[in-house]
DNA sequence: CCTGCTACCTGATGGC
DNA sequence: TGCCATCAGGTAGCAG
């Protein structure tokens, strides 16, 4: 569940669940998944994790960019799901899939699942020490997210504008969707500097941006996510989406065909004609 | 400091 | 059918 959106409606669709209630056990089944990003030590943190997290109680559920957090009572659970991890509720000690981590409570277990096994899960003693966080840009629908503040961090790169929008450490959240989905709003060209944008371009950004990211944030509320359902947020996508993954289909609205170019190992998806 | 490339994993899909 | 290449919503680590 990767980008903004997504982890924004688990955050409040898991708070129900899991808030003001104790993790009597912690099991982790992969140690890859908690597995530190050095990449060794995977057992001696799975057995610090089990340690830490028993008999913990859950005292919120945030979202920082694309990290979920469970904040415990001591220390806290830092949740990524990269590309295709997710949290899935059971309703009892019993779990089904590929559960990398499980965290049982009295009323059900929840279950940290990536079969691919890129996501991670890490104890820590709070959110901040965790690098990725650290370094963290702004959060687009947060209110310092002005337009301002978006054209000075433009200016300060020579990066294409996709590969800019892609940058955690600049704004933290947005990933390859709704990256594509920004610029095609905006009408402006994927590989242009990000620093040649004009003021009224950066702020015609902004805009697209927070509608983007709000527009996909009420989708994936509306229904509200199914803990219990390993697909709910595959499923409003489509809705959604107006040039991600249409590559040679009709844009929306010039009808040129849409393009698909490489970015930074990435798949961009544009049409050439009416995004200059 | 900034930028670009690759590894990390597993499964689905499409061409031959 | 089988085999191989390519692709997938992300990021850390490293080299230059």
């Amino acid at each position: 569940m990767p980008e903004l959106p997504e982890v924004e409606a688990f955050a409040q669709a898991l708070r129900p669940f899991v808030e003001r209630r104790t993790i009597l056990k912690c099991r982790v089944i992969h140690p890859i998944a908690v597995r530190p990003s050095s990449g060794r030590g995977a057992k001696q943190a799975a057995a610090a994790m089990e340690r830490h997290v028993r008999g913990q109680r859950v005292m919120a559920v945030q979202r920082f960019g694309k990290y979920l957090i469970l904040q415990l009572a001591g220390g806290c659970l830092v949740m990524h799901f990269r590309l295709d991890g997710q949290l899935l509720w059971f309703d009892s000690r019993k779990t089904t899939g590929h559960v990398d981590v499980a965290f049982e409570m009295k009323h059900g277990t929840l279950g940290f699942v990536d079969q691919r096994h890129f996501g991670r899960v890490h104890w820590a003693a709070s959110p901040e020490v965790i690098p990725g966080i650290a370094a963290m840009g702004v959060d687009p629908l947060s209110k310092e997210f002005t337009a301002t503040r978006l054209t000075e961090l433009l200016a300060r790169s020579r990066r294409p504008l996709k590969l800019f929008l892609l940058d955690q450490d600049k704004i933290a959240g947005i990933g390859n969707i709704y990256s594509n989905e920004a610029m095609w709003h905006a009408r402006i060209d994927p590989r242009r500097p990000a620093s040649g944008l004009s003021t009224a371009e950066a702020r015609k950004l902004h805009k697209a941006i927070v509608e983007v990211l709000r527009r996909a944030l009420e989708c994936c509320l509306h229904p509200a996510p199914d803990l219990r359902d390993a697909n709910w947020w595959f499923q409003g996508l489509e809705k959604i989406v107006r040039v991600y993954g249409r590559e040679g289909k009709k844009c929306r609205r010039c009808r040129a065909p849409i393009q698909r170019i490489a970015q930074g190992g990435r798949s961009t998806f544009w049409c050439a004609h009416c995004q200059k």
